[in-house]
DNA sequence: CCCATATAATTAGGACTCCTAATTAAATCT
DNA sequence: AGATTTAATTAGGAGTCCTAATTATATGGG
């Protein structure tokens, strides 16, 4: 437990609140919740089959009721509709309107502030700092702490380092394409969990 | 805004919202909620003239009501004290009282299973995050979107690189003393922004 | 086939977050 | 001294997020 971790947690908390404030100022803006926000966002770039409230609460670390909620709200304000489920009676999946996916089109640049600050850093470095946060990821999902992971290092169709020495040495099984490091995904729709 | 960017933000964005769960995860434990565990931190690792809800609510980005609220639930618990400012009559500081004190010590370990999976990486890799992370900081400081930077780089008394190819290459000069890239602050007391 | 159990989603109720607007009191400006 | 500014609090309201209970569907064993 080094000075210098500490130091990098402080600054990963730094960040944090960064995003937590972007995310607030966003939601006055649109008159919605930052959790509506996330839902839309996170319904724009999924397939049907993970748009549920289950799947919402374990992604977003939340219970079924709060979810629930936030759909409400958002199917009151006409941006979705809830569809039953022909495989799973029980199951209800959440479809954007055209009107919500024109919203989700917007929302999903509330962090371009946060963009414009890192666009100007070289890209070996930005490059390393993605690498840096893939490999942390991978650790705290493997730890436990994070239940939802989608970056290619955890995924099983993932190849790491199948070509050495060349400008994508990494592989992709399900693309069958090799990957260059900053091609790395870090919420990936087609991961599937490496069962190890 | 290239793509890589866009995987820097959604890391982030990952790590921020890890930063979010954790908290809640002391505050369920410590029976406290996540404002107050911070204000007690905040306030057992900052000299008592800093210590004020308005300075509090600067810091945080909330509103002084908002803080003001904490503050009233803390002080019910008994773990901190208004105390009149001799210098102006309208100010009150917050004192931690020694239970106050105990639990800031305890409480400042919310983060520990971060550090944890931060610690087995490469020094080398560590410090070139930190520096990262200090340089996106100081930019978003200077681009208005932090309010309260404290990292060296946007101090008065930071001289960069005064002493080039050195191990410690950067100076403070309120403490005069040559630092370490591993030594910048990330929250520094004694900083003073740089009127630039 | 049917009943017990598990799972998906919702509802109800409560503590806390965080805001705006209004209030009180002290400092500062003219 | 009177007007304005600043520090902090109070009141009231929307939203977050929980637990516990409810409804409905799926699944598995006798």
């Amino acid at each position: 437990m080094s000075e210098l971790d500490e130091k990098l947690v402080a600054a990963l908390e730094r960040l944090s609140h960064v995003m937590r404030t972007l995310l607030w100022e966003e939601a006055v803006q649109s008159r919605l919740s930052p959790i509506q926000i996330q839902t839309l966002i996170y319904l724009s770039s999924h397939p049907e089959e993970l748009c549920r409230v289950g799947q919402l609460a374990h992604e977003f670390g939340l219970t079924p009721a709060t979810i629930s909620d936030a759909v409400d709200a958002l199917a009151e304000k006409g941006l979705l509709v809830r569809r039953p489920w022909p495989e799973d009676g029980r199951v209800l999946t959440l479809c954007l309107t055209t009107e919500g996916q024109r919203q989700a089109q917007r929302l999903s640049r509330w962090t371009e502030a946060l963009q414009e600050q890192i666009a100007p850093f070289p890209l070996a470095e930005k490059e390393r700092a993605l690498r840096f946060f893939l490999e942390l990821i991978e650790r705290l999902y493997r730890a436990g702490i994070i239940t939802v992971a989608r970056v290619c290092l955890t995924c099983r169709f993932f190849r790491a380092n199948a070509h050495p020495n060349s400008q994508t040495p990494h592989h992709c099984a399900l693309m069958d394409k090799p990957l260059a490091e900053s091609k790395l995904r870090v919420d990936c729709p087609e991961h599937e969990a490496a069962h190890c």
